[in-house]
RNA sequence: GGCGGCAUAGCCAAGUGGUAAGGCGACGGUCUGCAAAACCGUUAUUCACCGGUUCAAAUCCGGUUGCCGCCUCCA
């Protein structure tokens, strides 16, 4: 199955063709680390991450970089009002990342660079645009890219030039020739880092930093660049145009960006306030419940945040587990395929969705129509040949590779949504026990009334019961 | 003001020219002492609205309405 990927400035999908045949060079734009992480990096992660699993799935030798921003005003602004250092600042926000990261099972890249561990090769960059003239000296020692010097400028993000300036919201500022130039290299303030350049002792902008690191680890072009949307207009358009000036290549073959997480169908930011931290959801929200959900819908689309989703998403996740579940306890017989084809046409289908951009929605249906088959398949007989459940365990594994779910046990996983829920309900695990028993006994002199009694006052403190020949278990609803 | 995106059942949501995936919910059934779970069946003659192109349109083109995003830090 050929890959097909959308690619932002064609606003339609192509088929995946990497520079060097099999060797994929992919940037993203990481985080700012001047605080913690909201489900919307979250998703940009996740996204990323998944797309990187798959490319590796299907056998591209793939370089994933993606980087921290760990130099920038919010950061100074947040260690001035901490009374502490930049450093200090990023060092800790890049820790409390990285246990983001872990808690949502999210794989590091492959190289994780730092932009204060690259100035001189930003020097570097902006020295080579300087004197190819794309860039300019301002008075006070900063260093601006000259937007009308580079004709490609706003091919990205389907701009042009004089509609910004007509804009009414591009800002002036006295240093620039242009309302449009971009800041390469910035004089520091009193008090503020800085680091040794031709120009003054200063840092970079912020757009510079992703141009050099990127093309320093992959190449002048790479195959695959993202990030959020937002970043399409300026950061991308700045960074396609101060490499491309710069080496003289194309920067980037598919350029891909993700959609925003909305709560209550607004944006998520820092700005309106309205975050919420991955730290926070995931106390009550198990990690691949949060993955799944925004695995839930295709990766361009926007998703809006609620109770609601979460909740749906969970349902799902717990279908799938109780189904691993049932394929695990079910008596094993050295006896006849009959899953193989069920097997086979979701492993085929997945590929096929996976592979038409990435369409994770598309695939996740297909987990539920194999879901349904195999429950179907064993409601008819419960018994499954061995070769059925290694196919199946394979199967899933894949899956696991791809999404990061279905990574846990899934009796102990079922076992741990139940464990994590009693709380709420006000009872401890033994009371509930103690009712399951007293229920029981009562059902086996038919007392129903009192054994319903007992379920409904369960029921209404959000336990489930559940009956079966092997006995009465409980969830939490 | 400029640029762009989206609009599919009660809800969430795939689907970019070939006759509407999937999930949740609801209803009916099998199973069960009754439930729950699981399974079976029903739930959009129709894809915001109006026109056009085509043998064929949710998909392409033009217009209208509504929502959202970018143009300022943003995943």
């Amino acid at each position: 199955m050929t890959l097909n990927v959308y690619n932002t400035p064609l606003k339609k999908k192509k088929a995946f063709e990497p520079l060097h045949a099999n060797k994929v060079g992919m940037y993203a734009c990481g985080v700012t680390v001047y605080d913690m992480c909201h489900i919307g990096h979250a998703r940009s992660l996740i996204v990323f991450d998944v797309i990187a699993r798959f490319l590796r799935k299907k056998g591209y030798d793939l370089t994933f970089v993606r980087n921290f921003t760990d130099i920038d005003d919010k950061i100074i602004a947040r260690a001035n009002s901490l009374g502490t250092s930049y450093r200090d600042v990023a060092d800790r926000y890049i820790e409390e990342y990285r246990t983001d990261m872990d808690i949502l099972k999210v794989r590091p890249a492959d190289i994780e660079p730092k932009a204060t561990d690259h100035i001189s090769h930003i020097i570097d960059m902006v020295r080579i645009l300087e004197e190819k003239e794309y860039a300019y000296r301002a008075d006070d020692g900063s260093v601006y890219f000259s937007v009308s010097r580079f004709r490609g400028y706003g091919k990205l993000s389907g701009r042009r030039t004089e509609e910004m300036i007509a804009g009414a919201r591009v800002d002036i500022e006295d240093l620039k020739r242009d309302p449009l130039d971009f800041a390469l290299w910035k004089r520091s303030k009193e008090g503020e880092p800085w680091w040794d350049s031709p120009w003054s002792k200063g840092r970079p902008g912020w757009h510079i930093e992703c141009s050099a690191m990127s093309t320093h680890f992959l190449g002048a072009t790479l195959d695959i660049h993202g990030g959020g949307r937002d970043l399409i207009f300026p950061h991308h358009e700045n960074e396609t145009a101060q490499a491309e000036a710069a080496l003289g290549a194309e920067f980037v073959r598919y350029w891909i960006h993700n959609g925003f997480v909305t709560i209550d169908g607004e944006k998520m930011s820092k700005s309106l306030g309205n975050f919420m931290t991955i730290r926070e959801l995931t106390k009550d929200v198990h990690p691949e419940i949060l993955r799944l959900l925004l695995l839930s819908r295709h990766y361009r689309s926007p998703i809006d945040f609620s109770n609601e989703a979460v909740n749906s998403a969970r349902q799902a996740l717990v279908r799938f587990y109780e189904m691993l579940d049932r394929v695990n306890h079910s008596p094993a017989e050295d006896r006849e395929s009959r899953l193989e084809g069920l097997v086979g046409t979701f492993s085929r289908d997945f590929d096929e969705a996976m592979c038409d951009d990435f369409n994770t929605a598309k695939a996740i249906a297909c987990l539920h129509d194999l879901t349904t088959e195999i429950n179907r398949a064993l409601d008819q007989d419960p018994k499954i040949s061995r070769k059925d459940q290694s196919a199946l365990k394979a199967s899933m594994g894949e899956v696991t590779d791809i999404f990061g779910v279905f990574g846990e046990e899934p009796g102990e996983f079922l076992e741990a949504m139940k464990r994590g829920s009693v709380q709420v309900t006000g009872l401890s695990e033994q009371e509930i026990q103690g009712l399951i028993e007293e229920r029981n006994l009562a059902r086996k002199t038919k007392d129903f009334k009192r054994a319903d009694e007992i379920r409904d006052t369960l029921k209404a403190k959000g336990i489930q019961l559940k009956d079966s020949p092997e006995g009465t278990a409980w969830e939490k609803i």
